[in-house]
This record gives C-alpha cells, sequence and structure tokens, in this order.
DNA sequence: AATACGTGGAA
DNA sequence: TTTCCAAGTAT
C-alpha cells in the first residue's frame, strides 16, 4: 500500500469533521449512537431520500421512542406509520426486528454485524452501517455512495453489479480500525454532495490527488451501470365502494355493468368499450376548493360517507397495507373483474396512472354502493388520511372526491 | 444471478 | 416529459 492511498481514512475524516451533514439520527460529536435510531434511520433511508425520510423519521420517533415502544406497536399501527415512504417489506421486517430485539434479546440490539445481520430486514449494508455507526465495530459499510466513490477512486470499470466484489474488497482496504462509523457516514456525506452521480464536484473533494477517475479525466463515467430493461405497462380497476347510507345520491343511473368474480368483459376504457348511457353527471357537495389537500376534499355531507377497504395478501406487492379493492393488475384492458360487491358499477372517466420500479401501472376507477363480501373494513371518509394508504391509493382516492365534485 | 419490491425529486 | 436515482433486502 502506498503512502498515498493509506492517507485516505485521515483525509476523509478530517473533511467529515468540518463538513458533515447535520441529520437528526446522527448523534452528536463525542455522544454516543442510540442503536434504536441507527437502525431505524438506516432501513428508513433503504433506496430512501435523505429528505424524504427526515420528517418521518421524527414523526415515528416522537411517537415510539424507543424499540421497547415499537415493538408494543400493532401491526397495522406500524403499516400504516410507513404508508408513503415504499418498500413495505421494510415496515413488516421492522415490526419482526424489533420484536425480536424486545422479546429474544432483552431489549438491546445485538452488538456485532454478524449479530445485526440476522435479524430480518437487516442486509449486508444495514448490518454492516449499523455495526459501525452504532457499535463502533470496525465493518466494511458498501452502499451506492460508498460503490460509487470507490469506483472511482480506484477506477474500478466493471459494470454493476459484476463489479461489487471487487468495490467491496477495494473498500476494505481504505476502512479504519478506528472510527468505523465516522468513516462510514464520511464516505455516504461526501457521495452524497460531492462524488455526486452526475457533475461531481471534484475540485471540492478532499480525495480528489488520490482518485484515479479523476486522474484519468472523466470520474463522470463511473461507475459503470447494466443498462434497464424497460417497464412494461400494467392495467386494473380500483373499485370506491361506498356504505349504502341516507344521503342524497346521483339520480343517473350510471353503467350497468354488473361484476361477477371470473367473469370476462370487454374492457373498461371510458367512453369507447363498455356500452354506457350518458357520462353522468357528478355527484356535487360542498367543501373548499382552493387546497387540493385530501382532507380539505371531505365535506361536510361527506362526514356521514364510509368506504370499504381492504388489506393487501401479507407478501408482494404493497404486501399489508391496508387498500382499496382492486381487480387483478394485467397487460389486458381493465374489466370488472373480482369487484368487492356485487352492484352497479360506473366507471370514472378519469384513470389513476402509478410508476412501480418494474411496471407501470393505469387504474380505472369504479363507483358503487352496496354490501361487500369478503374480509375489510368500512372507513370513514372523513379520516381517510389516518388509513395509511399508499401513496396509489391515495391518488386513487383523490382522484374519485375530485371527481366527484 | 436475476428479479420483485415504492416513491418523489432532480435534471 | 422522461429518465435517473436514493444509506438495499429477500428469494
Amino acid at each position: 500500500m502506498d503512502a498515498k492511498r493509506s492517507s485516505v481514512p485521515a483525509k476523509l475524516l478530517h473533511w467529515y469533521d468540518a463538513n458533515a451533514r447535520i441529520l437528526p439520527w446522527r448523534a452528536r460529536p463525542c455522544e454516543a449512537a442510540d442503536p434504536y435510531r441507527v437502525w431505524l434511520s438506516e432501513v428508513m433511508l433503504q433506496q430512501t431520500t435523505v429528505a424524504a425520510v427526515t420528517p418521518r423519521f421524527r414523526e415515528w420517533t416522537a411517537r415510539w421512542p424507543t424499540i421497547d415502544a415499537l415493538a408494543a406497536a400493532t401491526d397495522a399501527e406500524i403499516m400504516a406509520a410507513w404508508a408513503g415512504l415504499g418498500y413495505y417489506a421494510r415496515a413488516r421486517n421492522l415490526v419482526k426486528a424489533a420484536r425480536a430485539v424486545a422479546h429474544d434479546h432483552g431489549g438491546r440490539f445485538p452488538a456485532t454485524e454478524a449479530g445485526l445481520r440476522a435479524l430480518p430486514g437487516l442486509g449486508a449494508y444495514t448490518a454492516a452501517a449499523v455495526a459501525a455507526i452504532a457499535f463502533g465495530e470496525r465493518a466494511v459499510v458498501v452502499d451506492a455512495n460508498v460503490e460509487r466513490v470507490v469506483a472511482r477512486l480506484f477506477a474500478i470499470d466493471t459494470p454493476l453489479p459484476a463489479a461489487r466484489p471487487a468495490i467491496r474488497a477495494a473498500a476494505d482496504t481504505i476502512t479504519p480500525d478506528v472510527r468505523a462509523g465516522d468513516f462510514a457516514q464520511a464516505m455516504m456525506d461526501l457521495g452524497a454532495t460531492i462524488c455526486t452521480p452526475r457533475r461531481p464536484r471534484c475540485l471540492l473533494c478532499p480525495l480528489r490527488e488520490d482518485c484515479r477517475a479523476f486522474a484519468a479525466g472523466d470520474p463522470e463515467r463511473l461507475p459503470v451501470k447494466a443498462a434497464k430493461k424497460a417497464r412494461p405497462q400494467r392495467h386494473g380497476t380500483i373499485f370506491w365502494l361506498e356504505r349504502p347510507v341516507d344521503i342524497p345520491s346521483p339520480t343517473s343511473p350510471g353503467v350497468s355493468a354488473r361484476a361477477r368474480q371470473s367473469s370476462h368483459h370487454p374492457g373498461l376504457v371510458p367512453g369507447s368499450t363498455v356500452p354506457q348511457t350518458r357520462q353522468p353527471e357528478p355527484m356535487r357537495v360542498g367543501g373548499c376548493r382552493d387546497e387540493p389537500g385530501m382532507t380539505a376534499l371531505v365535506s361536510r355531507e361527506d362526514q356521514a360517507r364510509e368506504i370499504w377497504l381492504v388489506r393487501r395478501p401479507p407478501r408482494g406487492l404493497l404486501g399489508g397495507m391496508r387498500a382499496l379493492p382492486t381487480g387483478p393488475w394485467v397487460e389486458a384492458a381493465p374489466a370488472l373483474d373480482d369487484a368487492p360487491a356485487d352492484t352497479e358499477w360506473r366507471v370514472l372517466p378519469e384513470t389513476v396512472a402509478h410508476g412501480f420500479t418494474h411496471f407501470d401501472l393505469t387504474l380505472a376507477l369504479a363507483v358503487g354502493r352496496g354490501v361487500p363480501h369478503g374480509e375489510g373494513e368500512w372507513w370513514p371518509l372523513a379520516d381517510l388520511e389516518a388509513a395509511g394508504l399508499p401513496t396509489l391509493f391515495a391518488k386513487a382516492a383523490r382522484a374519485v372526491m375530485e371527481s366527484d365534485r
């Protein structure tokens, strides 16, 4: 190891001492880190930006300040509190890990990388990060920031993900025995603020002289990534089922499509393939119009309204989350398959588009009143915010309420 | 090894 | 508008 390279951690830690970001989950200098907060922040930050996590972390720790408090919460509370953050397996694993720590480890997190790695939701990165940041263990912490910094520093131009072993080995060579947590966070701060994916600020970089990609003149080229696949388009139907209570209802008859399970319909593209009567006049209700938020769309007349919510299956897409009922999400045009009630469905002219990681979804909105079959719960429309719907369904709810006025 | 798994902000 | 990407994990 030449002298230049061995000085990388010292230079980086020196830079970090002057430039560390102030973040709510970070301990102050010379203050012990709280493993619960470190773990929670690391899980929230998986594939999620600091900007998105910051307010959610504050709310979460105000509500559940300790691992024991979190372990005592119900699944429904925790899943709802995670709503909007995405990658809901994180919340499902969070519950399991919290209860494992509370019940099997006496309320203390395992203090080693290997012990942490055994908890649900802690993979190679998170276990190393918590071990280093919360417990000071020397661990090789490699996230996307570190991958980028190291790929540039060592000019590793093998495409990801094949480059991972080489990157990890290189990261190992610069990881110090002391201040392991600071070093990990310094690498991530450097990646987030200086060694950025595009237009890296090399002139501000404390490692500029050590960086082979900078020397070669094109740091932005690294790391090389494999090409991405196109995302297929899928279609589906969201069912907005209201309880048949005594409130003024639209007089128009709506679309005479009767839903049956496993039946086949020609498709529901509004205004085209479904035999429709004239588009029904939207029901008009009061309420202020200057606020786009969901709550503002709920008028006094809406106070009595309730909609039917279900819970998604415990695994898979949006697994375990409260949701609006939907039919299957398929390549074909939407239909009324799997409707939650046998009633007349009025298909709105609006659709909801939503992009997932691996496919794009366009959803038709079917509105009806009736008696549901299957599991679910009636939820007061005025309190829909508290249901903790994933963004897709929050969008759909907003679209229905805006269409209805 | 490759794929499933969310979302919102920046360029 | 579209594309890229963010403190990844599980299978």
